[in-house]
DNA sequence: ATTATCTATAGATCTATAGATAATGC
DNA sequence: ATTATCTATAGATCTATAGATAATGC
């Protein structure tokens, strides 16, 4: 039971569980963009969904486009941490970027309301979300990187930045999948593998790489976030 | 210069062209559902963007709905006649697969409007869009036979029908590379060489299969439609 | 007569603001 | 006093329908 905070009670109980309200309208949000889409989303609907009045919501948030934006800032943030750190680790280039790719897939399968579908949103293509697609950019580069380090060539040429382009999609696979199926481990390590053919590692790097992950998986959990 | 036709004339002078008023409305939705999204796309700004007011467009389509239903069933059917001809065509697997991707990536690549991030969008979920999604999972299923076939397994596996997935997935990368350039010939080989090295092909099969389609493109013209 | 538009509008939203209210905290 | 809600509503949409109108075609 949580202890009556301040502000007046709401018309329906509160079944936020233990979240802050602001939290409590993330998540319904979330669970509707992804669903319907931002647009076809409104106001009254999320209110709705976390049991409070469709004014309230702005107590919380200066409108819809601020919701969306703090659910894009949270989403990106860490696989991009994640990924410099796998960068720094002085891993061999091919165990790096098959934990990266696990990584992320595994963020993209487990998250709540398969979260990596706003990416995929039109409206993120507005000028006002462009710091969260910067980091976007940012961790496809991270990809590029890696890719071109299995590959042996140089991340900047054409051939690098696609291959940027292919292993980010790659990965974002599990995205598609969620729609049908809740996508296990076994997904996961094909996305990984997948990658580093796309690269054009051979079956011993890639063998190679699978235990590299799976030895080091207690170690870097803390890394990895799984 | 076209003969005026029939009915009331328009508050504007048709700047359509030569198309049907009904490809000039299919024509405007379809950039504008591209840029804004579905639920983000007015009536009213179809209209405008037509040069008619917003009522005109019901004397051609019952609602928004079957605009946007109009340009999904259009735009999968010939991307699957394609998949079933080249599936059909007796060609080596690698050859076929490769052509596939070139195919629907060049397709994808120069089709107006960057008519395949249709696909993402949230609504095309919505149960009144599932004959157009029926056609997508055979289009995936082609890919997942044409894998299992250049990898030698099951398509009906687990691996088989998540290679259907990631072959469709890393074709569609051209949708993405689009929003920032045009993709050109070179982006597209390099999507089909990925798909080939995703199922396990090695350097040599790699090089058969993008002479085979070179070798076909005068003949095959008229199959893969470039 | 048929066709393809137009004008006008009903009815249903939807977002955001203003101001009231019912809690807790000091 | 502060906080978090509430009620009420203005103003701006947006979709779809009804019915008028201005062309061509016969």
């Amino acid at each position: 039971m949580t202890r009556p905070r301040p502000g007046r009670p709401r018309h329906a109980p509160d079944e936020g569980g233990s979240l802050s309200p602001r939290d409590q309208i993330l998540e319904a949000a979330a669970a509707l963009f992804v669903d319907q889409g931002f647009s076809a989303t409104s106001t009254r609907a999320i209110a709705d969904r976390v049991g409070i009045r469709q004014a309230s919501l702005y107590y919380h948030f200066a409108g819809k486009d601020d919701i969306l934006l703090e659910l894009l800032r949270t989403s990106v943030r860490p696989s991009l941490e994640t990924a410099r750190a796998l960068e720094d680790a002085e891993l061999p280039p091919p165990a790096a970027l098959y934990a990266l790719a696990m990584a992320d897939a595994h963020t993209l399968a487990t998250a709540p309301h398969n979260i990596g579908m706003l990416y995929l949103l039109p409206e993120v293509q507005l000028e006002r979300y462009d710091l969260f697609r910067e980091d976007r950019v940012e961790l496809q580069e991270t990809y590029a990187r890696l890719g071109a380090r299995v590959a042996g060539d140089d991340p900047a040429s054409a051939a690098g930045a696609r291959r940027g382009e292919m292993l980010i999609q790659l990965v974002e696979v599990v995205i598609h999948q969620r729609r049908t199926r809740v996508p296990d481990a076994a997904d996961c390590h094909a996305i990984a593998e997948a990658c580093l053919r796309v690269c054009g590692a051979d079956e011993p790097t890639i063998t190679a790489a699978r235990a590299a992950t799976a030895d080091r998986r207690r170690a870097a959990r803390s890394i990895t976030g799984f």
